[in-house]
DNA sequence: TGTACATCAGTGAACGCGCGTTCACTGATGTAC
DNA sequence: TGTACATCAGTGAACGCGCGTTCACTGATGTAC
């Protein structure tokens, strides 16, 4: 008795998603030195070790890959928002929550420099489907911000409109932040830049935090 | 008698002029549509009515261009941010600021929309030079909006650094907010969309007003 | 003002190259009986 | 368990095309006298 839509986990179907992983993987670390719009097909499916045309067997262009690898970038960096927001549940002071927030993007840069990199790039870059589709996880993740302050007691009489626009505004520092901590890789003195990326951002979720505690004002 | 280290304006090097210029706009217009990384000179010169040959009169390359054209977008954003400094200075009520701050931004993008768009994109793009001449002007700003609140009675015993990360993220809130009437010009219903935008962008800035009022908590 | 020479922005032909896409194929994996 | 057939991921050759760059050139503009 079988059921199953998803193919089976036969040797065959096996070795398809290890190629397509392959491509996936080739792809990424080719976008670490240009943009998706310029990727071409075949040099993909050279630094995967397949020939051209295999690449159709996967996917129907470089745009389509590029969703996946959003789906890839956005899935880890989901996993990294639940656990700071459970972590930082309950904590009352605003400084120690903004450090743990921060710590939490520095570690995550550093583990997926090359999928941050990317997601950073194509969140404005020319493939429309990549950028809609980085932008309708964004918004996801600031609805999800948004819902956890409401859910605690400082967010009540917050309106729906105020929320979303907290849940932005986290969303977004967390990003300019993780540019940051990217760009400080590649500084003369990684270290100290790093540390200067990680002072600017707890500053910023101060006077974010300050802003929220005073609302509306 | 003449110590002109500039070229004079014979109609030889005005002539000279006219072929960047249009090189420059023909390149612009087809980044609407892709990124500096994936410019072709060859499609720049066809645009541009000249021989592709030419284009090695004026620019070594493609990133050379970017760099040009992110100078004529800044000088242009430039002026646009000491407008908005002049006009809100002294005006007390902080939602008046805002409004005028967002109306300014909502101009100019209407204004410039394609210069904007391709900032906005290659501020993280691919081409390092380009990347950084964004990212040193974009600095230039964060220092004069962080002079000017330092000047005003309030930025009073304001520390260096917190005043620098004011104005950055004043600097990255005008950014964004670009971005988003960009986006919101191609949304199904612009007038709504660009509303939203802008009252989206007030509510920001009164978040950040209120807390850089509380400052430093 | 007129003439002879210098400059140089833009031309047009030529080159070798890597691109995306197609197609018939191969051979290992999977399935039916 | 064994056999005969079906599936299909990946191959490799072929195609026409537009690319970036080079080079000797042309002819209008600029300069010297």
């Amino acid at each position: 008795m079988s059921h199953a839509t998803a193919p089976p986990p036969g040797s065959r179907s096996l070795q398809k998603l290890r190629t397509r992983q392959a491509l996936l993987d080739a792809a990424l670390a080719l976008l670490e030195e240009k943009s998706l719009g310029s990727l071409g097909l075949r040099e993909v499916t050279r630094a995967a070790g397949v020939t051209p045309s295999a690449f159709y067997r996967h996917f129907t262009g470089p745009a389509e890959l590029g969703v996946a690898l959003v789906e890839e970038t956005l899935d880890g960096l989901h996993s990294m928002i639940s656990t700071v927001l459970a972590e930082t549940r309950g904590k009352h002071r605003e400084a120690e929550r903004a450090h743990r927030a921060v710590e939490a993007i520095a570690r995550h840069v550093r583990a997926h420099p090359a999928h941050i990199r990317f997601v950073i790039r194509e969140r404005h870059g020319s493939v429309r489907l990549v950028r809609e589709a980085i932008g309708a996880q964004l918004r996801r993740f600031a609805d999800e911000v948004a819902a956890e302050y409401a859910s605690q007691p400082a967010g009540r009489g917050w309106s729906e409109d105020d929320l979303r626009m907290l849940g932005g505004v986290y969303v977004d520092q967390m990003v300019m932040t993780a540019s940051g901590f990217l760009d400080a890789a590649d500084d003369e003195h990684p270290e100290a830049a790093v540390g200067r990326v990680a002072a600017e951002a707890r500053r910023r979720l101060r006077l974010i935090g300050l802003g929220r505690h005073h609302w509306p004002g």
